[in-house]
DNA sequence: GTAAAGATACCTTTCGGTAGGTATCTTTCA
DNA sequence: TGAAAGATACCTACCGAAAGGTATCTTTAC
C-alpha cells in the first residue's frame, strides 16, 4: 500500500516553479516574515524535504526567487522598449510602464515580491544594484538624462508607497501620463 | 552579595528609551530579522523579563518604535518649513530635506528602521498612510501640484534604493539641487 | 510597607536543517 | 527488448536552537 504522496508523478520542474511562485505569493501576502521554508513547501503542495532537494537552504530559495522575478522584469521591460521608437528615454519609459501600470504591478503581484525580498535578506541589495547598473550602462546613451533618473525614481517611490500601504489600486493613470511626459520634456 | 544587574537605579524613562533606541538601531544595522526581544533588551542592557514590563509583546515594540520614529520625522520637518518662506511646496521641500540629506533621517539613520519595522509588521503599513495622508490634508493648499508630488515620490525612491544598496552616500547632492529646482518650477 | 522596576527561570512553539528511507525515472547492457 | 542498476525526486521523522511569552521572585523608590 503505497502512501497517497508517492502516487503523485515526479515532475521537478514543475514542483521547483511551484516552489518559486508560492514563495513570491507568500512574501506578498504576508510579508517577509512568513517565508518560511514550511509554509513555502506546503503552499507548493510539496514537504519541507522535498523543498530542501531543490534548494540547499532557506537563502538559496529566496535567491532564486528573487533572481527569477528579475527576470521576468527584465523581459517585460525589453518588450515595452522594442515597441518604442522616440530615441529619448525609451527605458525610463519602459521602467515606468512597466513597474508602475503593468499587468503584473500591484498587490499580488510577484514584483512585490521583490520588494519585500530584498529588504529581508540584505545581501540581495548587490544583485538589484548590479542589475540597475547593467541597464543603466546598456542604455546611457539615451537614459542619463538627470530629469529621466527622477522619473524612475518617482517610480521606485510610487512603487513602495503601494506596497507598503496596500491599498488599492489607486489613481496611477495620472501619475504614468505626467511621468511619460516629463520623460520627453528637455529632449536634446 | 546583591546582583550587579540589581545595583543598577531604577530610571523607567530612560530604559523605555533605550529599549526604543536600541530597536530601532538594530533594525537598521541588522535588518527585521535582527529584532528579537532578546536582542533588544540585550543592546538596551537590560533583560527580556524588562522589556516586557515596558510593553506588553513584541508588537508594542515595534509599534511603539515606529510611533517614535514617525514623531521625530514630524518635529523635523516642521522645523525645515519654519525656514521657508516660498509659499509653494516647502512641506515637499521639507520633505527633500529631511528624507534625503537630513543628519537624522538620511541613509543609515533611525528613519531606515521605519521600513525595516513594516516589513517585520505589515499592520504598521496603515500609520504611515495615515500620517502620510494627515500631512496632505494639512499641506493641500501649498503641495498639491502634482509635480510635487513626483518630487516626494522620487525622494521616497531614492531612498528605497540606498537603503536597498547599502552604498555609500553617493552624489545625492545633485539630486537634491534637481528636486528642489523642481519644486520651484511652475509655480502658480 | 507597598507598589513599581527589573531579574530569573521556565514553558511552548516554531524555526531551519539533517538523516535516512521509499518510490519513480533513466541508463546500461545482455 | 527488457530487466537490473543507478540516479533522481520526494517523504517521514527527528533534532538543536532560538523564538515569544509567563510566572514569580528580589530590589529599589516613595
Amino acid at each position: 500500500m503505497a502512501s497517497p504522496a508517492y502516487a503523485r508523478k515526479k515532475q521537478p520542474e514543475a514542483v521547483r516553479r511551484a516552489l518559486l511562485d508560492a514563495a513570491a505569493r507568500i512574501a506578498v501576502e504576508q510579508g517577509a516574515p512568513g517565508i518560511t521554508v514550511q509554509a513555502v513547501a506546503e503552499a507548493a503542495g510539496v514537504t519541507k524535504g522535498g523543498l530542501f532537494h531543490h534548494f540547499p537552504n532557506k537563502q538559496a530559495l529566496i535567491e532564486a526567487m528573487f533572481a527569477d522575478v528579475l527576470e521576468q522584469l527584465d523581459r517585460e521591460i525589453d518588450a515595452h522598449m522594442a515597441q518604442d521608437q522616440d530615441p529619448h528615454g525609451p527605458f525610463s519609459r519602459a521602467y515606468v510602464e512597466t513597474l508602475l501600470v503593468g499587468e503584473r504591478f500591484g498587490v499580488g503581484s510577484p514584483f512585490d515580491a521583490l520588494s519585500v525580498a530584498v529588504l529581508a535578506e540584505p545581501s540581495l541589495g548587490d544583485l538589484w544594484a548590479t542589475w540597475l547598473r547593467d541597464r543603466l550602462v546598456r542604455h546611457q546613451d539615451t537614459d542619463a538624462d538627470p530629469m529621466l533618473e527622477v522619473v524612475r525614481l518617482a517610480t521606485d517611490g510610487a512603487w513602495l508607497n503601494h506596497v507598503i500601504q496596500r491599498t488599492e489600486r489607486p489613481r496611477l493613470e495620472g501619475l504614468r501620463e505626467q511621468l511619460l511626459n516629463l520623460t520627453r520634456q528637455a529632449a536634446p
